[in-house]
DNA sequence: CGATAACGCAACCAGGAGTTGCAATGGAGT
DNA sequence: ACTCCATTGCAACTCCTGGTTGCGTTATCG
C-alpha cells in the first residue's frame, strides 16, 4: 500500500483468465445437470469436472443457484430460425424439426430437464420459463401470420394457439413418455395442428 | 427361543396405532412436497406437519425416497372414471374435463411436479410416470374404439395417438405456460383432437 | 388390567456446503 | 524481458443438517 505512485495510472487488471475459467465452469454445470440433475447438484462435483478448485466458484458466483441460472441463460440465448418458405406447410415442417433437433442434444434435455425440476423455486428460473415460451411463439407468430395472409389457414386462427398445438405433443412425448422424438413426430405434430386449423378450432378465445 | 410358553399365543401386538400416523405422515408429505417441491423436502418437515417426530418416520420407511414413493403412489391409485355416453363429443368432454379437474387440485399438481422434479432420478418413480400414462391411455382406449365402431371417427384411427393430441395441450399448459386451464381449455383440447382425427391425421404410424 | 410393541425424546455421528488466509501463477503493460 | 497485481489453487476450518441409536413413555389388544 502506502503510496500508488504517480505514474501507473492502473495496471494491468489481468482480466483475461477468467474468460477460460467461466466457459469452462458453465460447460461443466450443464454436464453435471444433465447427469445428475440439479437436485443433487454439488459446487465440487461441477469444479472437479471443470478442473478448477470450488473456491474458485464460490469466489466468482455468489450463490450456486447463480450458477445454474447463468449457465441456462447461455442455452436459452441459441434461439431457432424461424423460416420464410413461402408454404405454411414447409414453415412448420422445419420450425417441429428444428425444435426437436435443439431439445434432444444432451445441453438441450439439460435446459428442459433443468427448468422442470425443483430448480423452478428460483424466481428467475421461472421467470425464464416463462420468457423462453413467451419469446419463441412470439418469435414464430409470422409463420401463422403469414399463411393467414395467403388463405393458407382462416383469418380467425390464432398463433398463439396454433403454436401451442404444434409445440405440445412434442414437448409432451419429451417429457412425459418414453417414445422416440423424431422427424416423424415433428411431421405428424403439424400435419394435426394444421387439420385442427383448417377446422377453425384454433382462434382466439 | 426359549418356550414361548403355552398359554399366551402372541400377545397385543398393537397394530392399530400405525395406521392413523401412516395417513398422517403421507398426507404432510404430499402436503410439503407440493409447497417446498422434493429438492426441499426434509423428514423432520414432514414430521413436524405431521405431528409426529422423525425417528418414527425413519423407522417406518427406510429413505425419504420410499416415503415419496408411498406417498405419491396413493393418489396414483385414484383413477380417472371411462365414460360412456354413446356420443365420442360428450366422452371426450368428460374426460379431458375430469382429468384437469383431478390434476387442478392441490395433490395433482403434487403430484405432476414431483413426477416432473429431480425425483424421477428413482427408478421407482420413474416407473410410475410411465405406467400412470400407459395405464390411462389402455383405460380410455375405448372412448376412441366405440367411436371408430360408431363410425365417428376414421378406422384407421389410433387410440394412443389420439389420446396423446387430447391431453398433450392440457399438460403443456398445465406444465411450462402460466395460463389458467379450465373447462374451456378441456373443450378446445377436444374440438382440436376430433379436428385432426376426422382428418385422418391419427392413424398408427 | 397388564404385557408388548410402537412412539417420543435427546444426544450423538457423519458429511458436505460454504468460508478464510496465504502461497503460487500468469497476463498486461512498460 | 520484466515487474506488478489480480486471480486461482490449496488446505484447514466451521457449521449446519440429514440420519442413527438407546432408552423412557404411552397406548392398544387380549
Amino acid at each position: 500500500m502506502e503510496s500508488v505512485t504517480s505514474s501507473t495510472a492502473h495496471r494491468g487488471p489481468a482480466v483475461g483468465r477468467g474468460a477460460k475459467m467461466r466457459a469452462a465452469v458453465l460447460a461443466a454445470t450443464v454436464a453435471e445437470l444433465t447427469e445428475t440433475g440439479y437436485a443433487a447438484l454439488t459446487v465440487e462435483g461441477v469444479a472437479q469436472r471443470a478442473g478448477v478448485h470450488k473456491t474458485t466458484i464460490y469466489r466468482n458466483w455468489k450463490t450456486p443457484d447463480a450458477l445454474v441460472i447463468d449457465a441456462l441463460t447461455g442455452h436459452f440465448a441459441t434461439d431457432i430460425p424461424i423460416p420464410d418458405t413461402g408454404a405454411v406447410d414447409d414453415d412448420l415442417r422445419v420450425l417441429a424439426r428444428s425444435l426437436i433437433a435443439t431439445m434432444t442434444t444432451p445441453a438441450g434435455r439439460a435446459l428442459l430437464t433443468t427448468v422442470l425440476s425443483d430448480a423452478v423455486r428460483l424466481p428467475a428460473l421461472a421467470a425464464m420459463k416463462s420468457a423462453l415460451f413467451e419469446d419463441r411463439f412470439r418469435r414464430a407468430a409470422p409463420v401463422v401470420t403469414r399463411a393467414v395472409a395467403r388463405g393458407e389457414l382462416p383469418a380467425a386462427t390464432d398463433p398463439a394457439e396454433f403454436l401451442t398445438t404444434l409445440a405440445a405433443p412434442i414437448y409432451f412425448r419429451l417429457v412425459f413418455t418414453a417414445e422416440p422424438v423424431d422427424e416423424a413426430t415433428a411431421d405428424r405434430a403439424v400435419a394435426v395442428a394444421l387439420a385442427a386449423a383448417r377446422a377453425g378450432t384454433l382462434t382466439a378465445l
